[in-house]
DNA sequence: TCTATTTGTTGGAGCGCTCCAATGCTGTAA
DNA sequence: TTACAGCATTGGAGCGCTCCAACAAATAGA
């Protein structure tokens, strides 16, 4: 099991080891009679350079180390795919492991992965403190993803829930709507922006905003509706916390008797694979996944390459995807 | 940003570098005072090992590489979860790439990942020819997830796809069918597998197979019941293909003025966070994911540690959640 | 013709670490 | 006293590679 090396080649190919290095590297100062000769040799033997040797030798990294916060999350899945689509055509290797939600364990995954001395770091969702993030980042080119920072070392790039739930409510005006109620997502990351975001674009509008408490989850979407059913005037619109919210929502809603669209129109927020169904077909906000991991790809790529040194903060402008749960106020 | 070194930590701690390095690894041969000196010294620099360069010189890797088909597959997302669970419990570092679901592009994956010379590979759903598997598995201990070898070098761990839709036919068996249609999965992976068990167990009690042609979508569910509206008899019951065909097959039952599951049981397949959806309630198989994962890393481990020898070929045993589709014949 | 320059090739040092044989040391038995 | 453990500690070789200075051979310029 023990593989050849370079030694190995440069034997058989009756040169020495520096030559092969440089035929491995793609040096154009090798004739073409050794270059033939060393890679005949390096095709007979199965050899394939060893990439931690070359590494160390050459003090440079082709990794880049991921720490996603939570992997069951299909968020930071699809960020992590385009992440590894930069990676994968600039020649880089992605090196991952997860910090399962604890300070503590996201620390020492990050220490794990900074033991291998990568290129660069990216962070996804990540919960440890300020402090930790400035450490990793003096330590490697950082990038930050869903999670602001203000520190000048890291780059950062965020979808722009503001936005997104503005977009949401301006679609929603358009159709006629002004009694639009917003299904708050609580504790979950990005749900202050995504309430932000709903705030301004009412008052923009001129409109009264009306926030109710819920969560994430379709059982707290559906609990929402059903306390806002026991409670007076109804709104026309809910501007929900994401789309497991607002399927909730819609059950609750059509269990007491209400039709979506007819009676109520719900938008939703992060345009998953839910949403998509025909069965489902939620107008809702995308999120831009595939494209926040193929620019925190090459921020990292530009600061290992020392293309740029200054900070980059993107925000990332999400879009409304109208399907069938919304319509015209009637 | 040149960061500390062994020798570093020597000269401050005024001892040999193999002093150090016998303390980064725990020796327990190490004086107290010493001890204590070196980790002194290393916490002062902010020094922690390199490993690459620790990996090189001991001849020996921490490193578990995984080749994942595709990552958007939640699927995948999963297991890849469950092998991260066990190789952070037991010091090892996962790096990660995707094949992009072309041969070409996976092989190219393959041999990224062996130029770490990992401990161990893990190839998730691979697409390659057995001829690029058994190469892998000569030059490191190899998993295969999602897909089955003969070949005696593979440890193998997959889902018993027959036995799930064994499962599911024995359900709705019970509930007092006889008419049960099967919406097949075409070309998706493991749809053969499904097939297979749905047929035998028709077959087992005495009922007669009807296959249904379809795919994993719901869109293709969908159609799949529209064209089986207009083919004389009715079942009472489906079993589909997976998850999303399910939802597209009761979509499409309802617009046709059927009620699921009064006028028709519907099982769906994977147990996919869309069956758990209270809207949705899916009586549907699930696959045990994260412990297919876990699984892989284990088997990994134990060969990478050279606790066996020999191959393990492991099916898992899904298992029936009942939820709100699925009811005894009227 | 002889000296410069270019071109292709090579040996050797060194990346940060591990591991082994060898070292000095203290304590105990003869 | 000498011999011999047993122990903590160390120097050095070496993992597979890169990179640099040095080199021989071929070419160009005078």
């Amino acid at each position: 099991m023990t593989r050849p090396t370079m030694e190995d080649v440069a034997r058989v190919a009756g040169v020495s080891r520096a030559l092969v290095s440089l035929v491995m590297n793609g040096s154009p100062k090798v004739s073409e009679q050794r270059r033939k000769a060393v890679l005949d040799a390096a095709e007979q033997l199965g050899y394939s350079p060893h990439a931690m040797a070359r590494s160390l030798a050459s003090r440079t990294s082709t990794v880049l180390g991921v720490m996603v916060s939570d992997l069951h999350n299909a968020f930071f899945a699809e960020v992590v795919d385009g992440i590894d689509e930069v990676a994968q055509a600039e020649g880089f290797e992605l090196i991952i492991n997860t910090g399962g939600r604890s300070p503590a364990r996201e620390r020492r995954a990050v220490n794990g992965l900074l033991a291998f001395r990568p290129a660069g770091l990216a962070l996804l969702g990540p919960v440890v403190p300020p402090t930790t993030l400035a450490e990793a980042a003096s330590q490697a080119p950082t990038v930050l993803v869903a999670r602001s920072s203000r520190l000048s070392t890291l780059d950062t790039v965020n979808d722009d829930g503001e936005a997104g739930s503005g977009l949401a409510v301006d679609h929603l005006v358009s159709l006629g709507h002004t009694e639009i109620a917003h299904l708050d997502g609580g504790v979950g990351s990005q749900a202050p922006q995504r309430r932000r975001g709903y705030i301004a674009a009412m008052q923009r509008h001129g409109l009264t905003p009306r926030v109710i408490p819920s969560e994430y989850t379709d059982i707290a979407g559906a609990k929402a509706v059903r306390q806002l059913l026991g409670q007076g005037p109804l709104p026309t619109a809910l501007v929900a916390a994401n789309d497991f919210n607002a399927v909730g929502a819609i059950s609750a809603l059509e269990e007491a008797g209400l039709r979506v669209p007819q009676d109520m129109s719900v938008v939703g927020y992060d345009n998953t694979s839910l949403a998509g169904l025909r069965h489902v077909s939620l107008t809702t906000i995308d999120q831009p996944r595939h494209e926040i991991g193929r620019l925190a790809g090459e921020a990292l790529v530009q600061r290992v390459r020392g293309e740029r040194t200054e900070p980059v903060k993107r925000l990332l402008h999400p879009s409304l995807v109208v399907r069938s749960t919304t319509q015209a106020r009637s």
